[in-house]
DNA sequence: AAATTGTTTATAAACAGCCCG
DNA sequence: TTCGGGCTGTTTATAAACAAT
């Protein structure tokens, strides 16, 4: 049963069933009756590794029963409001009479879960109840001696969202407690022997709670009707801890959350994570917080509290919301029907353009349901939209912090803001190309719907990276950078207007070695039919020849010059490392390793401002072209209150329309470069003087005014780390612009 | 027994057998007799787990005898070549006694290794052999059926260092393949049960090679005497992944390694992956590589090799031989002991100050004992010399890529070329001052010796992070930037030529937040207290304050202007995230986002040429300060090749010497800046003018070779991927003074 | 003293891409 | 030649140790 090298992307490694249900194992393990706890347990985490995920048991009730992920002999029941007790009773009878005497004991009733759309805050009310039941005795279990049961009904109605109130944040922790407390439930566990020597109490957070004491009465209550939520919610959301914390984080005003509130947000919208998971996901929680750079941790004033936010330039601002189907989309969305809606809503999302303010409607129109889309799929590709019309100056008075003003904004407009990340395929980089929107790649595979693996072929999967999945969102023009198929190797390939008919360029952000990048001037173009299709990043450094002798002394760059201004003399731009079509980017340190001396790049406005900035923040949203440049007139901006999208816009606009063109094309002088790579060196990018002035705080700030009417389209990946590894070298425009002139 | 939270820095995650051999428990597990494989697999997952440490039994004769760590019923035993025979029967019936019929029944007998510690070159001959012997049938031991028995005798002579020979990387795969074979011993295993439903074959790399079937005659074959390797070295290694797989690359001459041979290198020099861990450790090696930044993979010019290469601004060339203690330090090292040892080497190396060809003896002189130090310290403060009278300029007829020019330099002189980490407690920037030298922070925990648990109390760690613990090597004068203690908050730490009494300040690399940066102006200073005695780097941005007024509009910098040139007009410099004070840094990504954006430094030149690299590349080594700028006005350096200490060294002169001072105190003009803060810009920085010529090449190049002359103590912290996350912000000289000027 | 929060390492696993037999 | 398997590389999940508060 090897898995093939070419299966569907699925998120089997976390044991998810995201298998359909149409699987007839009813998974009921012929466990022995006589089963020590130390047996079970070991046995129980063995079994989260080796077998075969656990597939849920659609009943015609809508009744599902899956296996407790950790707990043996339990069975969690997703009860749909519709459901009554009798049916309840005899589907967990007919469960009964299927697994005989060696069932499950336990049983975990969840009631559906409402979720009123409401607005686009990406806010969804979960007021599910969840009811612990406990059929028969303990018969030959060792690890039962206590039975008080008592029925755990902690409503969840009390978990207010926070989204809507920020100031909240710190007095939510007390609010939201007795979420957390069936966490703990097992702790009276009795002390049995354990198997190995156990060192300590072992009551840490990451243990099992095998011997959680919350059985109750036989399933004796009811679900209490919750609303119209039929999708299983019992099951572990197809999200990555990363992307759920992104929801949670983006589900507040000002964009930040204390670590309680994220497990409070995560277990309300996600019940699995309340009654399913093991209490070790907190950990995994924190873990992926202090992983993954694009969670960045804030302090309060006092210093007492602390927030996660999402590096600003790093936030698509998904939210739950967002990754929703919509309710016209009930039937399992196969691959074909994503893409069919895809296509309408590319065609849909055209008529939006230039309108800010209706973009909003439109996904808030769209009611979803609660059918997440897989995670982890090829790009995230979700649209950003900023007000066109609309000014990014915004006032200094605003007390939220800065970072998170454009977030709020387009939270306050109501607008879909998710960063998308880069297009795979942009037929044009200029702005409101009807065809060229961003899509928000679907995954085909609803983890509760019967997608079959045989529709995920390779060549399927190798389809969706080409096509947009267009979901309801509204989109606004989003100009996008395509990444240069052209490149003869995975380094330097930022270029922006790509012919549309090349797909999943290999677009690693752009490397350039401190040093060793001089010796690999032979770049084997014949690799560039592999690194298109190549979904991989795999961050090369260039590839190293022994030979040194093109060091390239003719670029007179020293070496500390080079080196302390890769960008700015090379202007390699690194657009970004797009995960949507190459598949996994490292973090921008890694690539930003590998890049190339600036001695390579001969052109001219040595004083490279700007493209510092690219690399100084890797976060710098994905790569994307401004119109033609002439944006760069744009009226002063006077403000001095920094806001996140006016710089992104800045910079972004600079990269395209600026001189930035060396600064995209890296080092076009490098030997590196063939006939392919000056092809990438097209496009529309200008070689526009920048503003000669550095140090001047004024320049400074009409440059930053110049650009704050474009809205782009953000590119970037954030729903897993690689997005958040995407470089991007924008090249300031105003400064080059006047050391030119 | 639960642990304490202060206890000693130790590996106990990885279920090392570092506690000293004191302790008195056997450890001999008592098994059920019966048991079945299923459950034996099950149990030995969770001895992993739970039970306290494998704590090795040191026999009088020297014979260790440990369980292993994944197959139960097997002990490893380690002979060292002065044991014969009969003592290492003895040993193994006693062990038998002790254990009774429920001990092991496999035994895996490993002769000593002999390390002849050639060079400096970091590579020692490991000529181990391994005999793996079964004690008697199978008795009731399930899956025993195949008892094919052979004596698994690969030795490892044949195991050739690559280090020597950088060229024949792409043919050492297949000379090495046979000392992997082991490690696929056991694929013909019998099928059977697989308790859990297991879904596939399980062939799989990390599954544990439970039915390897490298049982053999009954311990016949004697120890073939290596050499006087008398450490266990059939312990895991003290060292983190990171950490081995930079010796292994860093014992190459060129700095790279391909995975296999990472693989080799690391069974060749440490036994216990050879014979006894999982073969997952394979798949560790891998994440480790990916995971972290410092590793870059390089792809040779047909496209057709990948080599891993550390990140030079990264690599502290560590080796093996050069965490190994010395054999002086033969006692089990004391925290009191080391700090003594630390002193005395201070002074030692003071002699040596501005000899740049005496260094390499030294640590050669200082033979070393196979006992290597524990990792993860707090800070592997490894001083990095560079010849003091020989210019740094390089013939370009280097074959060898650029990138690692500087690195095999070093090597090349037989120099110690260990970049240091930031010294906790320096008192003097000035250069050459003799009680400043860093020091490599030597772990007094030896694995094998019985160093208490008692003397590593809390206190104690408290003292390690002041003192440095100096080893056998020889040092230059090393200048390193201080830490700012006075620093308000975590952020705008950036300064030098701290008070030396401070100690341990939390030092993150510089955050400038795009945007949210100015809501953070009230800063508190309260925290500062507890901010120094913090070793957790906590990569906090600015506190955020509701009340944005302190926008700073008197900066007149302009959002983007700010953001593309954080440190050209902040000029913060970042000098680097200090592992060793702070505890740990994260990737330097993370901490950029904090960054506080330029405009917030008033200071002159705006014309961020040099700072921006340090943000382009995080890995810029860590702050050394110059001596006092007058270095400028060393010979130019004519060749164009670039080499990495010569980058380094101009980029660190300029740090420390040039007009960077701006850049090295981060932002002064920042609200966040008070009292406190300007302390900090005091020490020998100096606003010297700089080159101005930020576009010529020719201009780079004799900015570059300015500095060359300069030798600097890097700090880093590249023994885990903390260090790897150092930022150093770097102010280029040159480029500032003519805008200025 | 204990819980919470945060950082880091280790390990397992899924999976993608490539190479090679 | 293609297919399958192995190797390499990336990413997520989970557990754990430990630090700091």
């Amino acid at each position: 049963m090897k898995s093939s090298p070419h299966r569907p992307l699925i998120l089997k490694r976390r044991k998810l069933s995201l298998t359909p249900p149409d699987s007839s194992s009813t998974q009921v393990r012929v466990e022995p009756s006589r089963e020590s706890p130390e047996q079970e347990r070991a046995r129980s985490n063995e079994c989260n590794s080796n077998r075969p995920e656990t597939v849920p048991q659609s009943v015609l009730t809508g009744i599902k029963i899956i296996d407790h992920p950790t707990m043996s002999n339990t069975q969690v029941v997703s009860v749909p409001a519709s459901a009554d007790i009798q049916s309840i009773l005899e589907a967990l009878m007919t469960r009964g009479k299927e697994s005989g005497d060696n069932g499950p004991k336990k049983f975990i009733l969840i009631g559906g879960e409402s979720h009123n759309a409401r607005t686009d805050s990406g806010t969804f009310q979960t007021e599910d109840q969840h009811i612990i039941a406990t059929r028969g005795a303990q018969k030959e279990h060792k690890c039962s001696g206590q039975s008080s049961g008592t029925v755990e009904e902690s409503l969840s109605e009390d978990g207010q969202e926070q989204d809507g109130n920020g100031s909240r944040e710190t007095t939510s922790s007390s609010l939201n407690n007795s979420l957390t407390n069936i966490q703990w439930l097992g702790k009276m566990s009795s002390s049995e022997l354990s198997p190995c020597s156990m060192k300590k109490g072992m009551e840490k957070e990451n243990q099992t709670p095998e011997h959680k004491t919350i059985k109750v009465e036989e399933s004796s209550a009811a679900p209490s009707s919750a609303s119209s939520g039929q999708e299983s919610f019992i099951e572990r959301p197809p999200y990555s801890y990363m992307a759920m914390i992104q929801f949670a984080i983006n589900s507040t005003e000002k964009n930040r959350m204390m670590l309680k509130d994220i497990y409070t947000w995560i277990e309300n919208h996600f019940p699995y994570f309340k009654h399913v998971a093991k209490p070790g996901w907190k950990n995994s929680i924190r873990h992926n917080l202090s992983l993954h750079d694009m969670f960045v941790r804030e302090t309060s004033a006092n210093g007492k509290i602390s927030f996660w936010t999402i590096h600003p330039e790093a936030n698509r601002y998904l939210t739950l919301d967002q990754v929703f189907k919509p309710l016209d989309a009930g039937s399992p969305a196969s691959p074909e029907l994503l893409e069919s809606q895809q296509k309408r809503h590319t065609v849909d999302l055209q008529k939006n353009l230039g309108t800010s303010s209706s973009c909003k409607i439109e996904p808030q129109a769209a009611r979803r349901k609660m059918k997440p889309l897989l995670p982890r799929v090829n790009s995230y590709l979700v649209p950003i939209h900023f007000p066109v019309g609309q000014s990014l100056i915004f006032p200094p008075s605003s007390k939220v912090p800065i970072a998170h003003s454009a977030a709020e904004i387009v939270k306050n407009t109501k607008q879909v803001h998710i960063v998308p990340k880069v297009p795979p395929s942009m037929e044009e980089l200029t702005p409101f190309s009807s065809a060229n929107f961003i899509k928000e790649e679907i995954c085909p595979f609803a983890s509760d719907h019967p997608t079959k693996e045989n529709s995920l072929k390779p060549m399927a999967i190798k389809e969706e990276n080409d096509t947009f999945c267009s979901q309801e969102w509204v989109f606004l023009p989003a100009i996008s950078v395509k990444d240069e198929p052209t490149q003869p190797t995975e380094k330097l390939n930022v270029c922006l207007s790509v012919p549309p008919e090349e797909e999943a360029r290999q677009f690693t952000a752009l490397k350039l070695p401190p040093q060793n990048m001089l010796d690999m001037m032979p770049i084997k173009r014949r690799e560039r039919h592999k690194i298109n299709k190549s979904r991989r990043k795999q961050h090369l450094s260039l590839p190293c020849s022994e030979e040194p002798g093109i060091l390239l002394p003719s670029s007179g760059s020293s070496d500390s010059f080079t080196h302390d201004f890769p960008l700015g003399q090379g202007n390699v731009s690194q657009l970004g490392c797009f995960q949507g079509e190459d598949g996994s980017c490292k973090t921008p340190i890694k690539e930003m390793f590998n890049k190339q001396p600036a001695s390579s790049t001969p052109s001219k406005t040595p004083v490279a401002t700007s493209p510092f900035l690219a690399l100084t923040d890797p976060w710098r949203p994905g790569p994307f072209v401004k119109e033609s440049g002439d944006l760069d007139l744009c009226p002063v901006r006077t403000l001095p209150a920094p806001l996140l999208s006016l710089q992104e816009n800045a910079d972004l606009l600079g990269l395209s329309s600026t001189p930035s063109r060396q600064f995209l094309c890296d080092s076009p002088q490098l030997p590196l470069l063939n006939a392919e790579s000056s092809a990438m060196v097209s496009g529309p990018l200008t070689s526009s003087p920048a503003l000669s002035k550095t140090s001047s705080p004024e320049l400074q700030t009409s440059v930053v005014s110049e650009n704050h009417s474009l809205l782009e389209g953000l590119v970037l990946d954030t729903m897993n780390d690689s997005l958040s590894k995407i470089l991007l070298d924008v090249s300031f425009p105003g400064l080059e612009d006047d050391s030119l002139g």
